[in-house]
Formats: structure tokens, C-alpha cells, sequence
DNA sequence: AATTCGGGGTT
DNA sequence: AACCCAGAATT
């Protein structure tokens, strides 16, 4: 059956407001839900991108007092952005939108563009978050298609397309605007994802609580457990690391800015090399040091410790040594900073965890 | 269309 | 361990 005939045999109306009136009653206070700033509004969209709302939360508040307007942001320093981001996850979002918001403030005059194709235009701007914005900040009745509300979706209307295929969102960006509540599309969008993470989440929904369960096909032939159909992806490689802390005779530690681009791009790291494989002796990682960073080097014989630490695509385990450093570095992107100020810069979190094991070792 | 990009909570 | 999360950019 299409997605149309489908829809043909819904009340459409009546699930509107078993949909809407539920989230009224029933939706979670959170800090973006106080505020109608547009901007404020774009943070928090980008903040949750594949990232829970309970991660976020405090990051946005933080966020907003650091950099509360389009111009705060857009004039601030990309290290202390950076800064601010650390530890949340998929850095190019704040790179990119300090870059959109450095647009808006030089083409649009300070104001988030309400027109969908300006908007959408905007660096790391894609159909989801373009959607949530424009509905929950200007009320366009544009849908919103995330992971909750393709999982919603294809078991209120028994949709067995694959959701891991890029191709299956537009079924749901088209069902969505059919059911799309006019009156109110920054609730209506909302109250989808708010469903999707309060009662119809993954494994087991709480069918018995949800409140458009009349409306629902998949509850109706008892298959909401089997929906949604989503591919799963292959196993991530493991890559082998030895990284070493390197401090020099006046107690100063080398640390480095990951590249521009690629993982962890911009972020600051403590020298480290891919291994050929795990078990190598200290004095191969010396070598190997001392070859990519261009220095002399003389690392501890003991490894201080090992870390294993899962990206979603790949897992580093890291052989963590101390050192000494024994002579200049010249090495672009490196510098030697005291122990104090460490912490002051944007590390992933993996070297974040070196540094405070590290740190450790001196009390 | 497939891969790359983080980190942490759930089950 | 595997899965998932208010996804977008790149290849």
C-alpha cells in the first residue's frame, strides 16, 4: 500500500491533536524550549545533532553565556569556540557554524534568514536542522525529519523502508508535510521528537502510554517492535597508537594542533604515531617520534598507561609514555606550554584523559 | 550511495 | 558489545 492510500485513511485532524495536545501536557522543560531567539534556537539544533539532550543541555548553557548573539559568536576567537565545544562531539559543527554565522552577520544583516533556501544555504545547515529552525523559530510548516521521527513515522504509518538509506527520508519529509498541523508546526515537529525519545523509542515502545496509539498501523498488526527496519553498519578497525608526554628541563610539555581538516581537526593532541602493530618496544615509537616530530627524544622505559577509546567509525588503543625532550622543536603547529595552561586548550577527549593520568603522576 | 565525522547513554 | 542519538559534508 503507498504511503498516500495510507494516509487517505487516517484522521488526519484527530491526530493532530492527540499529538499536539499530549506535547503541551507532557513536553520536558528544557533551556532552547525558553527561548525564541532564532540563533538560540539554530545552537541548540546543531548542538543535538546525533547528540542527546541530556549531553547537550549543559553545553548550551554555557554556550549561551559565552556567546549569548549572531555577533558574539561571529567575532569570537575560533580557540575559545573551539574551547567550548570540547568534548561534544563532531567538530566540524561549530566550525561551521561560526563560519554561517559570520555570514549572517556580514549578508543578512545580524538576522537568521526565514527563507529556506537562504537558510539551507548556510553551512551545516541540512534538511533536518533548516526544518526544526525555520518551524520552531519563524512557525514555517516545514517538516523536520530526524532519527526519532523516521522511527515514529514508520510505525505510525507501517513503513518498511530501510532508514539507513539516505533515499528513505524524502518518504518521510513527504508524509510528515502531509500531516504537518498548520496551526502550529514548531509544536507538531517537536511533539514527533519528543514522542519518538519519551514513548516510541527504539526497542520498546510504551504503547500502552502513547497518546496517538488509535492512529498507529504498526500497534494495529502488532509489528511496532519490528519497525524501524534499519540496516546495520559494518565493525569499526582498530588502530594501534603510541602517544608520549614530552616535557622538557624547565617542566614545559609539547603539545600539538591536529590538522584543519580530518578527525579531531583542530583539536590539541600530545605527539603520538600510528604503531604497526600493538606490542612494539619503547624504542620504536622513539624513533618513530623522533622521525615525525623532527627531535630528539628520550622516553621513559615503563608505559604510564593504556587507553582505549571507540570513535563512532574506528577504536584508538593508546600506549601512553612520559619523556623528556632534548632538544628544539620546529615542527609547524606545536608548542611548548607550561602545565598549567594545559588545560586551558581544546583536546579530544582521549588526550584528555592522557593529561589528566599524566597530571596524576606528579602528586 | 557510501563513508567520514565524537562521545556517551541504553540495553 | 551493539545500538542509538533533534545529521551534514565529503567522496
Amino acid at each position: 500500500m503507498s504511503e498516500k492510500s495510507k494516509l487517505q485513511k487516517m484522521n488526519i485532524t484527530k491526530f493532530q491533536h492527540d499529538l499536539v495536545s499530549w506535547y503541551e501536557i507532557e513536553k520536558r522543560d528544557l533551556p532552547w524550549r525558553r527561548e525564541r531567539d532564532p540563533y538560540k534556537i539554530w545552537v541548540s539544533e546543531i548542538m543535538l545533532q546525533q547528540t542527546r539532550v541530556d549531553t547537550v543541555i549543559p553545553f548550551f548553557n554555557r554556550f549561551m553565556d559565552q556567546f549569548p548573539t549572531i555577533d558574539s559568536l561571529a567575532s569570537a576567537d575560533e580557540e575559545s569556540v573551539l574551547k567550548a565545544w570540547e568534548g561534544l562531539g563532531y567538530y566540524s559543527r561549530i566550525r561551521n557554524l561560526q563560519s554561517a554565522v559570520k555570514e549572517v552577520a556580514e549578508n543578512y544583516d545580524g538576522i537568521v534568514p526565514a527563507d529556506k533556501k537562504e537558510f539551507l544555504s548556510l553551512k551545516g545547515v541540512g534538511p533536518y536542522t533548516g526544518g526544526a529552525v525555520l518551524s520552531i523559530a519563524y512557525g514555517l510548516p516545514e517538516p523536520a525529519v530526524d532519527g526519532n521521527v523516521m522511527r515514529v513515522i514508520s510505525r505510525l504509518l507501517s513503513i518498511w523502508d530501510d532508514i539507513a538509506k539516505p533515499s528513505s527520508r524524502k518518504i518521510f519529509e513527504y508524509t510528515v508535510g502531509e500531516l504537518m498541523y498548520k496551526e502550529d508546526p514548531s509544536s507538531f515537529n517537536q511533539a514527533l521528537m519528543e514522542l519518538g525519545a519519551i514513548i516510541c523509542t527504539p526497542t520498546s515502545p510504551s504503547c500502552l502510554l502513547c497518546p496517538v496509539q488509535n492512529h498507529c498501523m504498526a500497534f494495529e498488526e502488532g509489528v511496532q517492535r519490528e519497525l524501524p527496519v534499519k540496516t546495520k553498519k559494518k565493525s569499526d578497525k582498530k588502530v594501534s597508537i603510541g602517544a608520549v608526554v614530552l616535557s622538557t628541563n624547565d617542566g614545559r610539555v609539547l603539545i600539538e594542533k591536529r590538522p584543519q581538516s580530518g578527525l579531531l581537526a583542530n583539536l590539541w593532541q600530545f605527539p603520538n604515531v600510528e604503531m604497526p602493530s600493538a606490542m612494539n618496544p619503547r624504542h620504536v615509537l622513539e624513533s618513530l617520534i623522533e622521525k615525525e616530530y623532527g627531535i630528539k627524544a628520550k622516553i621513559n622505559m615503563d608505559k604510564v598507561t593504556n587507553i582505549t577509546h571507540a570513535f563512532s567509525h574506528l577504536t584508538w588503543e593508546i600506549d601512553v609514555y612520559t619523556g623528556v625532550l632534548e632538544s628544539n622543536i620546529t615542527k609547524e603547529r606545536t608548542k611548548l606550554v607550561e602545565k598549567e595552561e594545559v588545560e586551558s586548550f581544546a583536546f579530544s577527549v582521549s588526550h584528555q584523559k592522557i593529561w589528566k593520568h599524566v597530571k596524576g603522576l606528579d602528586q
